[in-house]
RNA sequence: GCCAUCGUGGCGGAAUUGGCAGACGCGCAUGGUUCAGGUCCAUGUACUCGCAAGGGUGUGGGGGUUCGAGUCCCUUCGAUGGCACCA
């Protein structure tokens, strides 16, 4: 409730006597017209809005220069938290700034309505999911709507509908199609929580993404997945050319593709001692480095506990067996509580030799807890000298330390043939290295890489840290994989002309017993397309990130029942000129849409190759210090400030509290400030706005600067300085924060001028195009305020096409300036000058100020600064 | 361990290119309006010495470049985020 309310009992005092009771009558009379009463106001535009639906909806055939802008669409979790309203305002306000700056404006907004806590909410409430989730979306549609974004609702995307879903199983098809999706049995990430399957990009540290204190652990599982490292290296090269990206979130996607280059090296397992054949992990090792030029210096190789020639090393032997199942459990640990890289290094002899392929040595194989399965080749060449980690082991195990690099440098002071061990570094020269020997580092990793693969036991080789992406979940509520396994003809796809493959209804939902589609017999039971024979339906779903992958492109042709979208729209609209959202999703969702972008280009369907020119990251909305959740109790309600302060406040103090690439500290004293300067504004507008109505001029043009008394030229200049701070901030560094003190700024001047208003010296015609200005700039900001002033002004036009005002660099120019004088850099005094004073005229003013004489005052002046319009500087001994 | 970002009043923050540190807002103080409370309006508010005029100090710490540094460089400490025996 607005404390406000608690006046109206005044009015009616029985105590009053009856001329009081009069005057106090109109006085409070007075006060309500000039009360700011924000749900007054909202309530009255929040109904106009509704009632127009196509107002903020985008062009289709426009000859404007279109403009995309686009906030990460929500998971219907079932009310907006402040961290949605702050990333809608900041959209909001750029797409009604482009509106007004006469673009084609697209700005939609969908529902990432697929995933988990549907799931749960139908065991908690046994509610079903579907019937949860659109529960969920009508309620924060109705927030959105009363926040008051403008969005094109008419393009309204919905993942979890099958008008949607089904191009998700069509572009599987394709993925399939073109070798892109493929079916692999293998060691999977599992979250016993979620009791399903998680993409490497969904563990945190060791943990579940939605979990954070769930360990996730392995299962071996027949699964989907899609081929996203066949872009690995555009994906990566891409990134060089994102300019409009954070260099944060670009560094975060580097190092999660991790490229590194190296050789890879065969070292044949020699089996004359104990010959018995050779297990199913075959009879080579191969090896990735980096360093192939330390290969002189290799004295053993360490592999992976769980490298397949370890298990058939092991099978015949169980000592070691035994040895090597605890090193899989130490590796295991390790990871789990996140710190493999403090792993306590321990390793095992195979008692088995592989052999260098460029000196023939033999080496001892060794298996390792710190070697892990899945980089690179899941075995390593051990060269103690010239690595820390292998230094280390040698070390412990007494193993061979053999230096073969040695640095060399200009200085031969640097050039030493004993560097202190492990010696890592690159700018080195080979030695004990047969006929390598004397070639430096970079030239010997060229040569030998080339003769490995010319004698065919190597190569140079690109090793990526990115995986392929698991998309199979053993869960309900997500898209149906469009895939059928017949027992004679094996995997086949669903025909293209049979989708949707409809998700059912009623299901029973469990936590526990895989797939719960697998419990549907209806669903399962199908018919072979190709034989006709009785087949299978996968009852997997689809990981939710493929639904967000590619709904941007759906929002420019939404309603197309042919085609995910058409080509030719998209084209228009695309890259998205703006993508706003949180850091959270920096590598997720950004990886993957990106790699969704260059697959369907590769398809044909569309020509750019990123989806998105710009991207901006805003900060967490925190509170006291902490993340905002409901076991801190520290969460703010984004309908009660709705409900307290009104919409506008609620945003435009979201942009207010901090930039908005920062995290921002939710103080409700700070939201009572906004609420007090939209009031300041309202009141002053209520004031002058009659003012004018009787001068019958309301479409007057900026008068003349010279024309104008004092305080109306101070008017004028504080306006166009505003108009050129808020513009310039929405074209280059989104300092909204600062965009507001501006205008607030220019509101105090405003207020500053009362009297001068009062006294008429501020002519009504330019007073009324003040306000108009002032009224749009606040629309970007707070657009129930604006649009109800724009109103009251007497304008009867949509205020977002409304021109955006012009700057005028002539009328923002200061006459006079105060410059600032240093004397050794230290502020002594100040002279005020003509804005146009020549160096001299403010070097002669400085001088014969009275303070700078006393200060320099038996000194002789060395040097006069003058930076032209900014400050004087007297160097002085 | 590596990489990135950030350290400014009681608080959120400003200072866009090396040029007046603390804009704007919150809070607080004083005064006005009011029967009163709230609202609203006005003034003040970095620290410090001083009755004042005026002086000194000050952007995590230390050093440097410069006429001039919150801003650039080196170093160090702290916070946050990402990666991490990645071979």
């Amino acid at each position: 409730m607005p404390p406000q309310e608690k006046s109206e009992a005044t009015i009616t005092s029985a105590e009053a006597p009856p001329l009081d009771r009069a005057s106090n009558d109109r006085a409070s009379s007075d006060r309500q017209e000039e009360r700011y009463d924000p749900q007054r106001v909202e309530t009255k535009w929040f109904e106009r809005w509704q009632q127009d639906p196509a107002l903020y909806a985008a062009e289709p055939d426009s000859k404007k220069k279109k403009y995309y802008v686009l906030e990460m669409l929500p998971y219907p979790s079932g009310a907006l938290h402040m961290g949605h309203v702050r990333n809608y305002a900041i959209g909001d306000a750029l797409a009604r700034y482009m509106w007004m700056n006469g673009y084609n404006v697209l700005h939609p907004m969908g529902w990432d309505s697929f995933g988990l806590p549907a799931e749960n909410a139908a065991i908690q409430n046994n509610t079903p999911p579907r019937e949860w989730t659109l529960r969920n979306i009508a309620n924060m549609k109705a927030q959105m709507k009363r926040l008051g974004f403008a969005y094109d609702w008419s393009r309204e995307v919905t993942t979890c509908l099958p008008d949607y879903y089904r191009w998700n199983q069509w572009f599987f098809l394709k993925l399939f199609e073109k070798g892109l999706a493929y079916r692999k049995r293998s060691k999977v990430n599992w979250c016993p929580k979620c009791a399903t399957v998680l993409a490497n990009e969904q563990v945190v540290n060791g943990c579940c993404w939605r979990h954070e204190d769930t360990v996730v652990g392995q299962r071996e599982l027949e699964q989907w997945f899609v081929r996203t490292t066949k872009y690995a290296d555009e994906l990566l090269r891409g990134l060089d050319h994102l300019q409009g990206w954070p260099e944060k979130v670009r560094i975060m996607q580097r190092n999660w593709i991790g490229r590194s280059e190296g050789t890879l090296v065969d070292f044949k397992l020699d089996y004359a001692d104990n010959h018995k054949g050779f297990g199913p992990g075959g009879s080579t090792i191969s090896v990735f480095t980096t360093r192939v030029d330390t290969i002189f210096g290799a004295t053993s190789v360490q592999l992976a506990p769980e490298h397949p020639i370890v298990s058939d090393l092991a099978a015949a032997n169980p000592d070691l067996r035994a040895k090597v199942d605890q090193l899989i459990a130490e590796q295991r640990s390790a990871k789990e509580a996140g710190d493999i890289g403090e792993i306590e290094k321990h390793g095992v002899p195979t008692g088995r030799y592989a052999i260098n392929p460029f000196n023939g040595e033999k080496v001892p194989v060794w298996v390792a807890n710190y070697i892990l399965m899945d980089y690179g080749t899941g075995a390593i060449m051990s060269v103690p000298a010239h690595d820390e980690r292998d230094y280390e082991f040698a070390r412990k195990y007494k193993l061979e330390i053999r230096l073969v690099v040695i640095p060399i440098s200009n200085d031969p002071e640097e050039t030493v043939a004993e560097p202190p061990l492990p010696y890592v570094g690159h700018e080195g020269m080979l030695i004990n290295s047969g006929r390598y020997s004397g070639l430096a580092c970079d030239d010997a990793i060229k040569k030998m890489s080339a003769l490995a693969e010319e004698k065919g036991f190597g190569k140079a080789t690109v090793t990526y840290r990115l995986k392929d992406w698991g998309i199979s979940r053993q869960r309900y509520w997500g898209t149906p994989i469009p895939m059928l396994y017949c027992e004679k003809d094996g995997i086949v796809p669903v025909p293209e002309k049979d989708l949707p493959v409809i998700l059912p209804e009623n299901v029973d939902i469990t936590l526990t017993g895989g797939s719960p589609l697998g419990r549907v017999p209806e669903f399962v039971n199908a018919t072979c397309p190709k034989c006709g024979g009785p087949a299978r339906r996968e009852t997997d779903t689809m990981d939710t990130f493929v639904d967000s992958s590619w709904y941007f492109y759906r929002y420019t042709d939404a309603h197309n029942d042919r085609a995910p979208f058409d080509g030719k729209i998209a084209q228009y609209w695309f890259p998205i000129d703006q993508y706003i959202g949180g850091v959270e999703h920096a590598i997720l969702h950004l990886i993957y849409s990106r790699f969704w972008t260059k697959f369907m280009r590769d398809l044909g369907m569309i020509t750019n190759d990123e989806p998105a020119d710009r991207l901006f990251t805003q900060g967490m909305v925190i509170k006291d210090g902490a993340k905002m959740s409901k076991s801190l109790g520290n969460v703010v309600s984004p309908d009660e400030m709705v409900a307290r302060y009104g919409a506008d406040a609620a945003r435009m103090y979201s942009l207010f509290a901090a930039p908005p690439d920062r995290d921002l500290d939710w103080q409700d004293t700070g939201i009572e400030g906004i609420q007090r300067f939209l009031g300041r504004v309202y009141r002053f507008v209520v004031k002058n706005a009659s003012s004018l109505a009787s001068s019958g001029s309301p479409q007057a043009k900026t008068l003349e600067a010279t024309s104008l008394q004092p305080k109306a030229r101070a008017i004028q200049r504080k306006l166009h300085q505003t108009i050129k701070r808020v513009s310039d901030d929405f074209q280059g560094r989104w300092h909204f924060n600062t965009c507001v003190s501006a205008i607030m700024e220019l509101v105090n001047v405003l207020y500053g001028a009362e009297e001068a208003i009062a006294q008429k010296k501020v002519p009504a015609p330019f007073l009324a195009e003040v306000q108009r200005n002032l009224v749009m700039l606040l629309a970007p900001f707070a657009p129930y305020l604006a649009h109800e002033l724009w109103e009251m002004l007497g304008e009867k036009g949509n205020l977002h096409k409304a021109p955006w005002p012009k700057y005028d660099a002539a009328l923002a120019k200061e006459e006079e300036i105060e410059i600032p004088v240093q004397i050794n850099g230290k502020l002594r005094s100040r002279v005020v000058v003509s804005a146009d004073a020549t160096e001299n005229t403010v070097l002669e003013r400085a001088l014969a100020d009275e303070k700078v004489r006393a200060a320099i005052a038996g000194k002789q002046i060395v040097k006069k600064i003058y930076v032209p319009g900014k400050l004087v500087n007297l160097v002085v001994k």
